[in-house]
RNA sequence: GUGGGUAUAGCUCAGUUGGUUAGAGCACCAGGUUGUGGCCCUGGGUGUCGUGGGUUCAAAUCCCACUACUCACC
């Protein structure tokens, strides 16, 4: 089990504070971890994303990686950490998000799924083996099991097999992880995946199954995937009740800065999304007073900051203007700024989630913050 | 100077024997994006059809003049 060091809990409401260890360092939650898909989290360097964006951990992809640059390169370089020069935690996911999202490039089976490579078309299979093979090459510190994210909308049946497969892989996961070991000398964990669309009981049972089985800790999957944000906040709360207290809970895939605070505030301890960084490349830039569209033409002779309350790189030393120009022009230092920019203010904003149930003040921060960052510019 | 060609959206250009409210691509403007392809998706026409006349029920389209650009030849 990865423990959770509860640091506080909050009294009206689910949020807590805590911090877990790994081989790499601690991590303090609740935390939001930077999506770095193919061993880099696009547009920002690993200086950057360690000192000015204060990331404690990052999240990594199986299935990237594996085809590109694959395997044996990063067996050669001794694995993924040393590979990238990120010397802190790195979290995998599994591809089971890929099998979901790349619907017709792939097969299910019952073994596994076969899918055609984005890359170059060619036939690869998946199995809980091979995923937990290659995440002990990729020397992840966290390790997710390969599992089926159901699409939305789904129905019962569908998602009770879902379910089903999703625990029948979980036991292979797990037997796969304890018959192989680290192979760089520190310690990895494996995450378990509970899925069950948007049904309570199948969301009960997969919790039970996965608990059973066992795992370091367990996250919650097949959510923010088209269900109505309120929907995805009730199974989150009704979840989080059936996991272990005392270790992280992790959210997949979420979500708005709103999505995450809500979240939080219902007992969720980790989070990754590629809103902040995808957004940003596509000049979509969160700040603590609503939502800015940079490509805009209003903002053409804005000289201030991006952000007054900012102070990350980006808004430290570049205005709204240049900011625009830059997105208008296609330049490349555009796509960095913004990026900077956006994972500072998610980062920032679970830290300040963080302090806020520390000082006993969570709810009260949080429905003023929500409504202040949920304003279209 | 003479002869030919061209002129339609910011750009490059379609536009039938004259026939509804003049189109495309790119650009531009406005949105979207939830376990990532910088991709992609959605919506928007922003126009004195070079200018002025004429023919016609009806002209971007036919006729005349002018203007600009361009090619060839003196």
């Amino acid at each position: 089990m990865l423990k959770l060091n509860i640091t506080t809990e909050d009294s009206s409401c689910k949020a807590r504070t805590g911090f877990f260890e790994t081989d790499h360092g601690i991590v303090e939650t609740p935390i939001f971890m930077p999506v770095g898909t193919q061993g880099t989290v696009k547009a920002v360097n690993q200086s950057y994303l360690e000192n000015e964006i204060k990331a404690q951990i990052v999240l990594s992809n199986t299935y990237h990686l594996y085809l590109r640059p694959g395997i044996e390169i990063l067996e050669s370089a001794g694995g993924l950490h040393k590979f990238m020069n990120w010397e802190k935690p790195i979290l995998t996911d599994s591809g089971g998000y890929q099998i979901f999202s790349l619907t017709e490039l792939r097969k299910l089976k019952e073994d596994g799924v076969e899918f055609k490579s984005h890359l170059d078309g060619s036939k690869h299979f998946f199995t809980p083996e091979k995923v937990i093979g290659i995440q002990r090459s990729i020397g992840s510190d966290i390790m997710m099991v390969l599992d089926e994210c159901a699409p939305y909308p789904c129905d019962y049946d569908y998602a009770n097999k879902s379910v089903d497969l999703t625990t029948r892989w979980a036991l292979l996961n797990k037997k796969s992880f304890i018959n192989s070991t680290p192979k760089y000398g520190h310690n990895q964990f494996l995450f378990g995946i509970m899925q069950g669309s948007i049904y309570k009981d199948l969301r009960k049972k997969s919790a039970e199954q996965l608990q059973e089985i066992g795992f370091d800790s367990y996250a919650i999957g097949g959510l923010a995937v088209g269900e109505p944000v309120d929907k995805m906040y009730e199974l989150v709360n009704y979840t989080t009740d059936l996991m272990p207290r005392e270790s992280p809970r992790y959210l997949m895939g979420v979500g708005r800065p709103e999505n995450i605070i809500e979240a939080i505030s219902l007992g969720v301890d980790m989070f990754d999304c590629v809103m902040p960084t995808r957004n940003a490349r596509n000049a979509y830039l969160f700040t603590w007073d609503g939502t800015v569209l940079m490509r805009n033409a209003r903002y053409k002779n804005d000289f201030k900051p991006l952000d007054e309350n900012c102070n990350c790189y980006t808004c430290r030393n570049y205005s709204r203007a240049y900011l625009r120009h830059l997105f208008i022009a296609e330049e490349i230092l555009a796509l960095e700024l913004a990026s900077i920019h956006n994972l500072y203010f998610y980062l920032e904003l679970v830290s300040k989630a963080r302090e806020n149930i520390i000082s006993g003040n969570f709810l009260n921060w949080r429905n003023r913050i929500i409504n202040q960052i949920s304003i279209k510019n």
